[in-house]
DNA sequence: ACAAATGACACTAAAACGGTATCATTACGC
DNA sequence: GCGTAATGATACCGTTTTAGTGTCATTTGT
């Protein structure tokens, strides 16, 4: 039982990469380089986020992707939304049957009590809020500015 | 995404059922009959609830299943843990690759949390908190003690 | 003996998850 | 204009999990 599947974990981490390159764009192939994604698997997500209007693409040569809202209006909840259909812990008895009761009805209120809170603890971690927390020797984004101020890395 | 099974949720109806009806047991067959549960699903579950020793069964006609412990000590998470293998709401960055960091590891400290918090309030769900909450209209414990005392039962 | 019950376990179907592959299109730079 | 580096769109695949079925053996009360 996870929370937190590999397409939305993968996606944090690929945002948060580029939320710390600011405007400068990152292509799928500097992606994986740097955060060890399959290839195949990263640009089918960028895509997908693209989509949903979270990233910004340009095609051709040096082109890319760079974030399309402010780090701090992307939330864990968003991509847990796009990447596993939304969040509803709960599922059956409530829905079509609608709860045969025998004292069994309960579970629903408590079960959509504690949804409620992990929802809310969830929304509030947002790209902005992880970045914020990067440890000092992840010094990344001065060399990433610096480097790109004369642009054109190819590596 | 979904916290709750099928299997966790048709075992807690089973198992409140079972509460209310105490030491009495009762088959498989009132079960589905009682819960709108198919059968053979019912039957697996019950069998794996035994197994687990949240269920004691007995053979043979007139046999059935009855709880093994106070409703007070079966909670929501043990049922989690049987069907659901545990609770792990993370998973993948932070085993194996240890997190190639970049400014992304601040994440797994925070779904964590959520995750205690979580967990907590699963657990504080138990088949006798939620028999405890039933509605005045679901009379049924008083029908069955009525109905099961001359039925002898023995163990 | 028979019927009613559980035990053990093998099997299947469908969906979700994780990942791959292919071809088309776009755009920069020479 | 051509080559190359990039994304867009999409189809496919393998494994695991979820949900559910089926069968046969064993036990037990009447």
């Amino acid at each position: 039982m996870k929370l937190i599947t590999r397409n939305t974990d993968y996606a944090m981490r690929a945002l948060c990469y580029l939320a710390q390159r600011r405007e400068f764009s990152a292509s799928a192939t500097e992606l994986v380089r740097e955060l060890r994604i399959p290839r195949p698997f990263l640009r089918k997500l960028l895509q997908k986020l693209g989509g949903e209007g979270i990233l910004r693409s340009t095609k051709g040569q040096g082109g890319g992707f760079t974030l399309a809202r402010s780090p701090e209006t992307v939330r864990l909840t968003d991509l847990i939304r796009i990447f596993q259909g939304g969040i509803q812990l709960n599922e059956c008895i409530f829905k079509k049957r609608v709860c045969p009761n025998r004292g069994t009805c309960p579970l629903k209120r408590e079960i959509d009590a504690i949804e409620r809170s992990a929802l809310q603890q969830l929304s509030k971690v947002s790209i902005a809020s992880l970045i914020k927390k990067k440890r000092p020797q992840d010094r990344l984004d001065n060399k990433i500015q610096r480097a790109s101020f004369k642009k054109r890395r190819s590596l």
